[in-house]
DNA sequence: ATTAACTGCTGAATCGATAAAGCAAGGAGG
DNA sequence: CCTCCTTGCTTTATCGATTCAGCAGTTAAT
């Protein structure tokens, strides 16, 4: 280190070519107003010395700092640990990345004089919006900051947020469809459905589109459900010590691939056959479902589609183009693999 | 968004109290010059509007952002895939929460002007320094940034950079010990190792490692290396129409885990078993080697404290305490599962 | 009693970029 | 010939926070 080179300023650039900083600036910005002799002077100038605006300067004075944060409200091991964040942090770099506007990561770890962190990025114009994602259907903060004023688009199901911008998938219908597919493609009729933590929306959609499924074809008497909390332990703990096969459950829907995952392995440790005794489907397919052994069938939730478009919505948000707030809802896909007794190879290379 | 309620200034704070602006600014610094009553009334004051600090004025003056950038060279699609990248954000996220510093995520997909994106950041003064991760042997761009004079700190092994700070692991040292693991605990002998892209420091780290084993212990003739690309495509095509069993390979060493993993499903494709007619061992336990049928045994690569000591080690770089590079080893982790013949049970799932 | 030091605040300068207003010189139009 | 519009720049104000230099008024020291 030792040696920090004062960055390079319009101040410098200015001087070299011998005038004022504003022309420069102009210059820069192509502003028309600027002579083309002189602009090529100064742009030459700026690349020479290798000019690059400051953009704490440039923020101050824009009131806009051309950056967003993405906001994780749960506590950081819990989320990072799904590999859902990876796919909507691709999603939101590359909107970002296509706008030339930086991207930082705001967890609440800070809980500090009572603001949340991502909070204080928004009031300190850190950012100039967020993109939520992985909200409990209970957040209070994911509230106030959506009827905050500032821009924010959020990731999932908010119905009791209707003034909100945001951006999901239709989890019952999805949730009915795959349940369906045992029914109808595999000729399941005992069904149990493992939920996620019934406090998040997605987990009491997926439950419910399981239930219209399930009453729709008259499967209601034989179906069961029980709570688990989307993690492959949960996974693992609600399966274990049930019947399955010819005198219990035929099929097992879980809400999540993490938690079949875990069911997957308890099956195996007390000797159920997947598919042959019990069928087992997940949901998300954010990768695990994929590798396991047998692969499991699921529902692909575009999160990385989703991210990106939750950010484009952010940012005509921010361009002050939409005030009307926007719900979108993306199509899923069925991935039919092995858990469920579709065929499939031993492992699908083109699949990812 | 309408209504888009004019941020709370240092100037508003003043008005209220009835002082003048820098005596807020003193009094919620601390600063012992603003009697202790008039602090109180200030912090009142502040507290009561919801005052946050601009983040563009404070960094304009002070030089300083309060911000890092995280960088991922390569581009986005190809590393955010790697899940190695989830353990690296938790780490520095977690450590710069410590210091109340935000983090952004710099890839550098937008080329312009010959200036990478994250180079851009710097030379903006957006972010205060750097760590770099996933950097391949051959980037240029990283040599320029290190040289810089800008705080960078490089996660992974740069020799041929020694006046770097870096955060890494002993890749030849581990490599070794887990062929070893195969030759001495599982007593192969005829051993294949699948390297990862020989432009990288750690493919060709994990492969010297490797024929240090195999030389050591007498068994070079019969130990043969093919390159890979660290992609489980290209693990699966390493192995495929090899001989294995008693008149082949009896044990291969992959360089990653992914490989691995493609290798287990095309040595199963061809009807090899693993671990009894040929052992597999891979390399990083970001994931998939726990989730694999059979679970993979691997080295444990500790990306998250790396990552965090990284980020320690950025923050002493910007804060000036370090002038003299650093360059840190953290230990690894051999972690036996299913796929050399260690026993393990069917999952592990206190094992994360 | 006069100087020195301290206390508690205010005023002004500053960080770097931008945009509005200003101003000189030249050309067009009446 | 005088006004009006361009053109091509410069001056100046501004964004919000910080910090140094001042400046009254008080207390302590000699």
């Amino acid at each position: 280190m030792a040696k920090s080179p004062r960055a390079v300023t319009l101040k410098d650039v200015a001087e070299r070519v011998g005038v004022s900083a504003a022309a420069v600036s102009m210059a820069l910005a192509g502003h028309r107003r600027i002579g083309p002799e002189t602009t090529d002077r100064i742009r030459a100038a700026a690349a020479e010395l290798g000019y690059v605006p400051s953009s704490a300067g440039k923020a101050l004075r824009r009131q806009r700092s051309d950056a967003i944060a993405l906001v994780v409200p749960n506590s950081t091991q819990h989320v990072f640990g799904h590999s859902y964040f990876t796919h909507v942090l691709t999603g939101v770099t590359s909107a970002a990345n296509d706008r030339d506007v930086q991207v930082l990561v705001s967890t609440n770890s800070s809980e500090a004089s009572g603001l949340t962190a991502y909070e204080r990025v928004m009031r300190a114009r850190t950012a100039d919006g967020a993109v939520v994602t992985s909200a409990g259907i209970e957040d209070p903060n994911i509230e106030r900051l959506a009827a905050s004023g500032l821009p924010v688009v959020l990731i999932g199901n908010y119905p009791e947020l209707p003034s909100a911008f945001s951006v999901g998938v239709d989890d019952v219908a999805a949730s009915r469809s795959i349940t369906e597919h045992l029914i109808l493609e595999h000729g399941r009729t005992r069904l149990l459905h493992v939920t996620g933590p019934l406090d998040h929306r997605t987990a009491v959609d997926r439950r419910d589109g399981f239930l219209q499924a399930v009453a729709a074809h008259g499967l209601a008497d034989d179906a069961q459900v029980v709570e688990g909390d989307f993690s492959e332990r949960s996974g693992w703990v609600a399966v274990t010590g049930r019947r399955f096969g010819a005198d219990g459950f035929d099929g097992v829907v879980f809400a999540n691939d993490d938690m079949a995952f875990g069911g997957l392995q308890a099956l195996r440790a007390e000797g159920w056959s997947v598919p042959g005794d019990v069928a087992v489907v997940g949901f998300d397919d954010f990768g695990i479902a994929r590798v396991a052994s047998p692969s499991i069938t699921t529902v692909r939730v575009p999160a990385e589609a989703m991210a990106r478009l939750a950010t484009d919505r952010l940012f005509a948000q921010i361009e002050g183009e939409d005030s009307v707030p926007t719900r979108d809802e993306l199509p899923v896909v069925l991935v039919r693999r092995a858990s469920c007794g579709c065929a499939s190879p031993p492992i699908d290379l083109l699949d990812d």
